[in-house]
Formats: C-alpha cells, structure tokens, sequence
DNA sequence: ATCCATGCAAATTTTTTGCATTTGT
DNA sequence: ACAAATGCAAAAAATTTGCATGGAT
C-alpha cells in the first residue's frame, strides 16, 4: 500500500533510521482516524515488537516531529499523526473523538496577546473541547 | 487562617462530608499559585493523611467541582483551585508556569463554530500553551 | 447507628531502563 | 564496522482497590 512506501520516504527526511517497527508503528498512526493509545498501537503491531521497543519507538517518531502526543486526561497519552495541525472536542459519555479544525483566527490572536503581555514565547499549543457529541445530546433527551 | 474556615464552607456547599483530610488538601490547593502535582500535596501533608487518601480525596473534590484535574504533558496529573478560570503557558525550558486569563472572546467563537458545524455541546475546555518563558528566551541569545 | 472516609497493604496500569543481541547504513 | 535499534527482563512511577477500622452527621 501507499502508505508504507511513503514511511520510508517520511524517515528518511526526518533523518531517522529506518527500520520495521518504525515504518510498521508510524504507517499505523497514519491511516488511524483518531489518536491511538500505546495499547492500540500494541495491538495492531501484535509480536511484530516488543511493547518497549513500541514505547520508544513513539518517543522517537515524536522527538523527530512525526507524531504528536496528545492527552484526553485519561491517565494515558495518545499519538497522531498530524495530517494537518487541529483539536478535538472528545465526548464524556460515549468517548467519540471529532477532529475539530484549528481556528488560526481565534489561537494566534490569543497567543499574540500572551506574547504581548508577557513576554512568553508560544510553539505549540494544546487545545481539546469536552463534552456531549450530537448523538449522547439526544439520548440524553429521551 | 481564613482559608481554613472557609475551606469548610465549601465542603458543606459542595454537599461532601468534612474531613482533616479534605479541609487540609483543598486548603493546600486554594493557597498555591500553581497546580500541584500529587507528590506536591503529598510533601504538604506530610504524615497527616496516606497517600492514598490524598487520590481519593483529591478525586472526590474534582468530582464535587472543587478542584480541576489539568494535564501539562507529563505523565501525571496536576491540581489546582480554580480561583477563576484560566489557562497556562508552561515554559519547556524551565517548567515556569505562567496564569494566562481566559480568552472568552475567542474560545467562545470556537466552541460556537463548533456547535454549529458539528452540533457538538462544549461543556468544557482545556488550552495549554507551551513555548519559552521571557527569561529562557534571553538565556538562549546569549 | 449508619454511612462514608481513612489507613494499610497489595495489586494494577503505564512507562522507563540496563544490557546483550541484532540490524541499518 | 559502527552506531543505533530491538528484545528481554526487571524496575520504577503513578494510580487504584479490597478490606478492616475509625470518624462524621
């Protein structure tokens, strides 16, 4: 499949070895359409490596500005892949997860305004909404 | 100290049992100008309560609404009183954490876009920023 | 008196690390 | 060949839980 040819091609330029575990986790998180938990990974790769080897693999693909570490506040973190930078509003009855698209608008203007005020210097910023997805509204109603 | 004496109040209005325990932890948080991470309470309590208890109480004045359960990326959690609603810019240089006031104008657009698009009901939000305090930002040009 | 909170110990969950071996370049 | 990645086992860190006891209303 596409995906994994582009992997080799995406380390490459990351400047990181490649190597099966990586192609194989990174391809993973690529085609995930949510966030995925060390867990998910793990089952996914299944003995192709060791829950360790997963574990620093991610820490890697992270250092090296291929996957995104993300917390819902579950106690656990959570990896993407950024197809495109943005948030997510994650349901605390049913735990959908929606991709929300970043608002450039409304951050900067914030992040601006730290700067500002401040003096700090914004990188990177970490927004998550919580709540009722559409669905949970309505079972909530009946 | 005041804080004791309201730090009763509080429990009684938040409809939970009073406690050494609890009246001791939230005081704790109510006078820190930072969330506390678990061991941070812990150190303040000393021999006082177990550690246990300072989960479970820590858990049950969330849940009461009395303290909020933030996350900085670091594998474990913080707590803190919310005196107001705020956010924080968390300095990766240094760990300095910086109160940053809430940002109604613009998160309240986002979470209407939100609504509208996706007919998901925010009830709650979290926004880190993360950067370079002012006195990194110097260190780094010397 | 009754229900809830706490202490204690033990277990679970998540993540990290040392070291020998294998693999990528 | 040499540096870096992996497997394995073991440990560390963070959090949770069962149960007996003590405390609050």
């Amino acid at each position: 499949m596409q995906t994994v040819r582009n992997t080799k091609e995406i380390l490459t330029e990351a400047g990181i070895e490649i190597t099966p575990a990586r192609t194989h986790i990174l391809s993973i998180c690529m085609r995930s359409s949510t966030p995925l938990t060390v867990e998910d990974v793990a089952i996914k790769v299944g003995t192709t490596a060791h829950l360790a080897t997963i574990y620093r693999t991610l820490e890697k693909l992270v250092q090296a500005g291929l996957l995104e570490r993300i917390d819902f506040q579950e106690g656990k973190f959570r990896y993407e892949y950024p197809h495109h930078h943005h948030h997510h509003a994650v349901c605390e009855c049913c735990g959908k997860i929606e991709d929300i698209e970043d608002s450039q608008t409304e951050i900067t203007s914030i992040e601006n305004r730290v700067t500002k005020e401040s003096g700090f210097l914004v990188t990177r910023h970490v927004m998550e909404l919580f709540g009722l997805c559409n669905k949970c509204q309505q079972k909530g109603k009946q």
